[in-house]
DNA sequence: TTCCTGATTGACT
DNA sequence: GTCAATCAGGAAG
């Protein structure tokens, strides 16, 4: 168990019994970390303010080889650096050329494993996120991975930042609720299905994203081509 | 160097 | 339910 003992509340919320949890906790490996966010408290502040969120739904992701569906699977590159990284930091990628998503790193410095954080409920900062999200219901301003990192505000080039210092923070249960598991969304491929059950959500939360299976793009309109000219 | 894929989202039917 | 937007990473040639 985590050796942080007292409860800070970086949040100044009331109520729950959290703590705020050291490096050391993220050395263990992302599927033993993943389940203990859950319920737990994520705070960035920015020049406009501070938003927090309560943690509903996380994804594993291993990075010792095993992994297909994790992007450390083919070994370190540029994007992925942080993953080899300090456990407790975030990892943040752009993908599908538009959205940002959060990570944070997890197992000893170099095994590259990491927790997708793939949503949450807003409990502070509401307005602020609006701000960010437009008029969407308050149960949706973070329901996703992208749209979690849009709502706390979380950019590109914090990439690598230490999740337990500011501008971020992070309080969790000591008794996080029972997680409902599953297999991760939009996994295509052996890194998918029944295989890596390793999606764990609040069950009954509505603040979880819904499953999406990954889906193949075939029928898709063609790409653009290069210009021809005649 | 070129081309395809993707840990997504929101608009549209 | 389907589909397009958009770009970095990575495989293939």
């Amino acid at each position: 168990m985590p050796s942080a003992a007292t409860s800070s509340d970086v949040t100044g919320l009331p109520g729950g019994d959290r703590f705020v949890p050291d490096h050391a906790l993220f050395a263990l490996p992302a599927t033993e970390i993943a389940p203990l966010l859950l319920g737990g408290l994520l705070t960035h502040e920015t020049d406009a303010g501070a938003v927090v969120l309560r943690i509903t739904e996380v994804e594993a992701y291993l990075g010792d080889g095993t992994d297909p569906g994790s992007h450390a699977f083919r070994g370190p590159t540029a994007r992925n650096r942080v993953m080899y990284g300090p456990p407790g930091h975030v990892y943040v990628y752009f993908s599908y050329g538009m959205h940002a998503c959060a990570n944070i790193v997890c197992s000893p410095a170099g095994a590259a494993s990491a927790v997708l954080l793939r949503a949450a409920e807003v409990i502070r900062g509401e307005a602020l996120a609006q701000s960010r999200r437009g008029a969407v219901p308050a149960r949706d301003l973070a329901r996703g991975p992208a749209r979690l990192t849009v709502a706390a505000g979380i950019r590109l080039d914090e990439n690598g930042a230490d999740l337990l210092a500011a501008p971020f923070g992070l309080e969790l249960q000591r008794r996080p609720p029972e997680p409902a598991t599953g297999p991760r969304v939009g996994v295509s491929g052996l890194g998918g299905g029944a295989g890596y059950p390793w999606r764990f959500w609040i069950p009954g939360d509505p603040a979880v994203s819904a499953y999406r299976a990954a889906t193949r793009r075939g029928a898709r309109a063609p790409r653009r081509q290069q210009p021809t000219r005649d």
